[in-house]
DNA sequence: CGGGATCCGTTACGATACTG
DNA sequence: CAGTATCGTAACGGATCCCG
């Protein structure tokens, strides 16, 4: 395995850099913040990487303590972060925070998935949650599903099944990102872009304020 | 000018990496946080990076509307950054908090200067300060000068001469790393590290205070 | 001396093909 | 499924040179 370049400087920025500054390395840990991920699930999400790329990025993390190998179900081996390398959420979310200040111009050749936006809506959830928020939400986006639990004045997300979910919300990968970028409304995206599956009734509203705080959260930021 | 690497992706963490990601741009951006900077400045500064990389950066964070060219005293050209680009620094912040995680374990090439720590000293400054903390220091890092202040509530640092401060501490670089990395106690760096230059009596209490928590937001982070 | 531009050898990346 | 192997291309790093 070649030895990535470091840039040898006593700044903590740089020995930050010197871990997650390669090229793809902080997207792979983007979706590895989404739970445990098999190499091919990496390689499907990060539309363009090459196999020996994630391969050697893989390495390094591990190398670094930033993630481990487990064994997964069917005698798969799957990717995890590990405590060291959860750390890098607030970091990559401000990371996000930044870059929704561009706008995708030119050609977009991936539109991303569902494991993309955990880290990013998790962190933002978690940082908007009020105390009278309460709700346990299933999200199936593009037939993936995802937990969203908002409880005692905290919040987070899961990229697993929800048990038990209070509402179950339908919609797809496109309506999601058009709302997050302004295209369209909150309002619009209820009416048309969504299917509500109501288990507890007026849990929808709980779920509609989360969404509100949170879109808040990257328009004013 | 060759076009650097994109990724083309949706996803906002691939846009801001697609500003910031690429070698060297985020740590020219860390020197830019401490105010306007000459090419030259900036190249003493990165140790290591050649003239060819530096302006191809310096060129693209431009284009990207993160940073200006201005006219500096003599003649000069300065870069500074664009209120776009100063909104890097809650991300370089979280970058530096990241990287104190790790130890500079190896060779390290460059000690790096008192402009490189400007913006973490500046953030997590200004994180920390309390209402009554009410001093203004200047800052003499082997020779370079910078200001501390703290005041109702909120505090700040600037890489240019303090007009007027409480207390003058002088120190050298190397010290504020030993006690940064945790190599020497506060205790040990008040008396044996830095020689203090008292204006008005008692302020060297309110310092001292303000370095204390600095470092706990370090330490625990 | 400041602010680059040019050239060139080396390294990393990207695409495709192939394997246990 | 989880990688390895190969190879052309693009980016990086170092040095030198240029111009005001």
């Amino acid at each position: 395995m070649a030895k990535p370049r470091s840039y040898k400087l006593l700044c903590p920025i740089a020995r930050g850099l010197d871990r997650v500054g390669d090229r793809w390395t902080l997207l792979i840990l983007r979706d590895l913040h989404a739970g445990p991920a098999r190499f091919t699930d990496l390689q499907r999400g990060l539309t363009g990487i090459a196999a020996n790329l994630l391969t050697e990025r893989l390495a390094k993390l591990v190398e670094d303590g930033l993630a481990r190998k487990t064994q997964g179900p069917h005698a798969t081996t799957l990717y995890e972060l590990t405590d060291l390398g959860r750390r890098t959420r607030t970091l990559i979310f401000e990371l996000a925070m930044f870059g929704a200040l561009f706008s995708s111009e030119g050609e977009v050749v991936d539109p991303g998935n569902l494991r993309t936006v955990a880290v990013t809506l998790g962190s933002a959830a978690e940082k908007v949650a009020v105390g009278d928020l309460n709700v346990v939400a299933s999200f199936v986006v593009d037939g993936e599903e995802m937990e969203v639990k908002a409880q005692g004045g905290t919040a987070s997300v899961s990229y697993s099944p929800a048990t038990d979910p209070d509402v179950v919300l339908r919609t797809s990968y496109n309506s999601l990102m058009a709302l997050s970028e302004g295209e369209i409304t909150e309002h619009v995206f209820a009416q048309n872009h969504c299917q509500l599956e109501l288990h507890v009734p007026g849990k929808e509203y709980d779920l509609f304020r989360l969404f509100a705080l949170i879109l808040a959260v990257f328009r004013t930021s």
